[in-house]
DNA sequence: ACCCTCCTGTCA
DNA sequence: TGACAGGAGGGT
């Protein structure tokens, strides 16, 4: 379920329900979970919510030693969601992973194909890579074009790196570089400047756009919100093999490159 | 770049 | 039954 946009918006729902709530433990459900510092978030008073890349951070006080700070990420890969829960009651149910129990309502961790991750740490930063969200203010298309390099991985692959930038994933990967009219398949390394200023510039509009839509997610907690995704009505070319493009006519096409699904349109993308 | 793995589910 | 799924880590 999660790319940027989804993540963002997880944060945003999330962040007032569960700033300011206090942690009175976190329950553990499933074994490939082992090995969080339970204790040290017991006690724990959430100060904020932020998004670290595609992960959704909280920041505690510690509740073990005072004044300290505590950090923990829910990485959500495939299948991870996040719901909050206005009753606090140790649940059941489904592919619950973990639940995070506080003085009001608890947190749920739901993921059916368990790659999802949890980590506690002392700073932000120990749970982040080096890599620049395209979202910052860092992320112009001169700092692009020196992550780029001289690559000649294909752009596609390319843009979803989270060792350089994080945040993309497949679908938007698809989706920006629709916007931009360019191959898949180039090596991102040959792109000219233009080429790179363009690919910025698609890269913002096109998450910008996504999380004004609150993502292509649809979860039970943005049920709870009234709100759901809706950014699957804007898609030009994800998961639409077959079918048309929306300016040229021509039949979008699904290939293959890391084992991922890559959509694009053979006309408008050269 | 390629291949594989981690999991569980749905769909043709 | 096999292909595929919004992620990522490992190895070659």
């Amino acid at each position: 379920m999660p790319e940027l946009p989804e993540v963002e918006t997880v944060v945003r729902q999330l962040a007032p329900f569960l700033t300011g709530r206090r942690v009175e433990r976190m329950l553990v459900l499933d074994p490939k979970l082992d090995g969080i510092d339970t204790d040290s978030l017991a006690g724990g008073k959430i100060r904020g919510v932020s998004r670290l890349g595609k992960q959704i951070g909280l920041e505690l006080t510690n509740g073990k030693s005072g004044g300290g700070s505590l950090w923990m990420a829910f990485h959500l890969r495939m299948t991870g969601r996040l719901i909050a829960c206005s009753d606090s009651s140790g649940r059941t149910g489904k592919h619950l992973r973990a639940e995070l129990v506080l003085d009001r309502g608890s947190l749920l961790f739901y993921d059916m194909r368990r790659f999802g991750t949890i980590r506690v740490a002392a700073t932000a930063e120990e749970l982040l890579t080096t890599a620049v969200d395209p979202m910052s203010a860092e992320f112009t298309a001169a700092r692009l074009a020196e992550l780029i390099g001289a690559t000649s991985t294909p752009v596609k692959p390319w843009l979803m790196r989270q060792d350089r930038l994080v945040g993309i994933g497949n679908i938007y990967a698809c989706e920006i570089l629709y916007g931009c009219g360019l191959n898949p398949r180039t090596p991102a390394g040959k792109l000219s400047g233009k080429q790179v200023e363009l690919l910025r510039n698609e890269t913002r509009r096109v998450l910008e756009l996504a999380i004004d839509k609150c993502g292509t997610t649809f979860s039970d907690f943005q049920d709870s919100h009234g709100r759901s995704g809706g950014f699957q009505e804007f898609l030009q070319v994800y998961g639409r093999k077959g079918e048309r493009c929306r300016h040229c006519w021509a039949a979008i096409e699904r290939i293959v490159q890391q084992q991922r699904s890559t959509f694009f349109c053979p006309s408008c993308q050269r």
